[in-house]
DNA sequence: GAAGAGAGCGCC
DNA sequence: AAAGGGCGCTCTCTTC
């Protein structure tokens, strides 16, 4: 039988290994309560050995580190650190035994700058225990940028603590409605501290009694490390320090799964949650290629028209900045037009305003055009201070940013980026960009969640806007029409259908008949009608949703498929806002679930074929691979998609839609020229 | 001068 | 009384 590359060398290596001599027992008082410093590869070896023959339940881990290049400086104080840069320093490492109802721990802290190192601490991570960190980011970067495989087994008392208490630090609760003016302060005050300090270690180790010898050093210390002499001595306190985190999310970890598991959420932390830690991991320290002279054109361009533009508004009509609200406001109410722009009470000069009105005045259809090509980019896509030590831009990748269990991206905001700008992002030479979409899925796991048969048999027949539409518009199309082909029809009733689109998706963000009134400059009444005939098509999907908002209002948290909560921050009466994203969560919240299912399959599955996730956009994955198995790994990815939404959701026939079109650059359906044509006219 | 609110708009 | 879920970013203007 041929063996697998590199397993006869292994295998020789280890018999020979084996010939010199067996390992001898090791006495664990030696290392009991102790913190051993391993400052060399033969200390390395020997705590390895010592690892391996104990009965050890799980593996605290923490990680020091600095960076090569200094952090770019943003808006606001913030620091964006470039991951492709980090320089780990320290590894401690406390390891778990069971012992008379508690834990002893060994713990070791190795100096991660000494050579030769890796083959060591590689063995030890293959251990098949779980290894426990906060915020285990940084940790996997650390290993990667060693060369070190991370451990199959994974747990983030970070993501975990994040996970069990998501909702009621909603900034929507900093300005409660009908609370008195010390309720309001009160909530302001916790919520702004839960924000910032309830997800620390320290607050862990508050919550959960552990102790914590270090709090009050931990700030300077841990700040020592970026500072410090790369090649310097590591002081005695530095090394407890170190110690003392890995300790301490050891101890955490058998605690919070028992709180896990009595928030039914151990097993979504498990097997959704925790892998998905290192899968979003991967896919910052992944990153993405820009176009850096596509970049700089484009950034270029929108100065110089705005510059024109600028220039015309003040000579012309006297507006000095057009972004601002109280110089438009003095404009239009001299030139006579200010009611024009009149919205609840308010004057809004948003663009959808000044698009509608641009033939009433030249200065309006300047002030749109202004306005178009400032917007453009707000997501820092264009600040290429950002590329890192290997050419790529690393947005920050912020699991659970969104109190749904959605991702968020900062610096930049890749998720915000325009479509048009797609285009700019780009990949490494050989290789080729696709996109795996799933259509609609959020309509099919609103179905699926609240149990309406009638939508799920639209969702499964392939375009559930469509099949809408046959139903809630059968006086207008003729019955002949009826039968057409799912994309014939899509495209002979595309207006059709987008009314659908914009009732479904409303219904699930608990639009009102006055909304829909509002948006499609329809009468309240006449939107009152239809929006009772839409939903008198689904009558199953109408009781749930107004069954809904009141029980889990009563139970004061709503639940994804997999067990995820989010937490009302009150009692008592609901809010509209509060009653519609209760209704919504277990919708946005379980395609989120099954949608990092998905993801953590791919992040394993992809590696055989050199391919890496670059994005996750909500409901679609985007990826690099190498143009040989382009096409494949799409496949892939489309199957995975699929089947990660059958786990939760068997009744659902998912379709996906795959964008190989175009490969050199990312694109929205295969459009690879939306920024070229962006910089020969902007206002196209 | 910093911080926050509000407006506005990009994405799903 | 208001009337659309989840985000991040940037700008203006007000307030402390």
């Amino acid at each position: 039988m041929e063996l697998l590359a590199g397993w006869k060398e292994r295998i020789n290596a280890a018999s020979v290994a084996a010939s010199e001599s067996l390992p001898l027992p090791q006495t664990p008082a030696f290392y009991a309560g102790a913190v051993t410093f391993v400052e060399n590869t033969e200390a390395a070896a020997r705590m390895v050995e010592f690892a391996r023959q104990r009965p050890i339940s799980h593996i605290g881990i923490d990680t020091e580190f600095t960076y090569a290049r200094p952090p770019v400086l943003l808006s606001r104080g913030t620091r964006a650190y470039d991951p492709s840069s980090i320089a780990p320093l320290m590894l401690s490492v406390s390891m778990a035994e069971p012992h008379d109802g508690g834990y002893h721990a060994y713990t070791f802290v190795v100096d991660l700058r000494v050579d030769g190192l890796v083959p060591a601490l590689q063995e030890l991570m293959r251990l098949p225990v779980p290894f426990v960190g906060h915020f285990l980011k940084v940790e996997l970067f650390c290993l990667w940028q060693l060369g070190i495989a991370e451990p199959n087994i994974t747990w983030d008392t970070w993501a975990g603590e994040r996970s069990l208490g998501l909702g009621a630090t909603h900034p929507g609760y900093r300005l409660p409605e009908n609370a008195d003016g010390i309720d309001a302060t009160r909530a302001k005050e916790e919520s702004a501290e839960d924000d910032e300090f309830s997800l620390r270690l320290t607050a862990l180790c508050r919550r959960y009694g552990v102790p914590y010898e270090m709090a009050d050093e931990k700030d300077r210390l841990q700040r020592s490390f970026l500072d410090m002499d790369r090649n310097g001595k590591f002081s005695e306190a530095q090394i407890q320090y170190a110690a003392e985190d890995a300790k301490a999310a050891a101890v955490i970890y058998p605690r919070q799964v028992l709180r896990a598991v009595c928030a039914g959420a151990n097993h979504r932390l498990e097997s959704i949650e925790m892998p998905w830690v290192r899968t979003n991991a991967r896919i910052e320290w992944n990153g993405l290629r820009l176009d850096a002279d596509r970049v700089r054109a484009v950034s270029e361009a929108r100065e110089r028209h705005l510059k024109v533009l600028e220039a015309r508004l003040e000579r012309e009509y006297g507006i000095k900045n057009f972004r601002s609200h109280t110089q438009l406001y003095r404009f239009f109410d001299e030139s006579g037009l200010l009611d024009l722009f009149r919205k609840k009470g308010t004057y809004s000069f948003d663009r959808k305003n000044l698009k509608l009105f641009r033939e009433r005045h030249s200065a309006i259809s300047l002030l749109y055009a202004a306005r178009r090509i400032y917007d453009l980019d707000k997501t820092g896509m264009l600040d290429l201070r950002l590329v890192g030590a290997d050419g790529r831009v690393h947005p920050q990748h912020r699991q659970l940013g969104a109190h749904t269990g959605r991702q968020t991206t900062t610096a930049p905001n890749l998720l915000g980026l325009p479509k048009a700008l797609r285009p700019l992002c780009i990949c490494d030479p050989g290789n080729g960009i696709g996109e795996v979409d799933l259509s609609q899925i959020e309509v099919g796991v609103a179905a699926a969640v609240y149990g309406d048969a009638v939508l799920i048999a639209m969702f499964n027949s392939g375009d559930v806007y469509s099949e809408m539409a046959k139903v809630f518009y059968r006086d207008l199309i003729p019955p002949a029409d009826l039968g057409l082909p799912v994309k014939a029809f899509k495209k002979k009733y595309s207006h059709l259908r987008d009314r659908m689109k914009v009732f479904t998706l409303g219904i699930m963000y608990g639009m009102t008949p006055y909304g829909i009134a509002a948006l499609n400059g329809i009468s309240v009444l006449e939107a009152r009608q239809q929006w009772a005939r839409f939903l008198g098509m689904f009558p199953a999907l109408k009781r749930a949703l107004r069954e809904s908002a009141v029980l889990y209002g009563y139970r004061g948290y709503s639940v994804t498929v997999s067990g995820l909560r989010r937490y009302r921050a009150s009692s008592g009466a609901l809010s509209k806002w509060e009653g519609n994203w209760l209704v919504n969560h277990p919708v946005q919240g379980s395609a989120a679930d099954v949608f990092k299912l998905a993801g953590n399959r791919l992040d394993r599955l992809y590696q055989q074929f050199g391919a890496r996730i670059v994005l996750p956009f909500h409901d679609a994955f985007v990826f690099e691979a190498p143009l040989c198995h382009l096409h494949a790994v799409a496949e892939l990815t489309a199957v995975e998609m699929k089947h990660a939404v059958q786990i939760y959701f068997p009744c659902l026939d998912p379709q996906v839609e795959i964008n190989v079109k175009n490969p050199e650059c990312w694109n929205k359906d295969g459009d690879a020229g939306s920024v070229d044509r962006w910089l020969l006219d902007p206002l196209a």
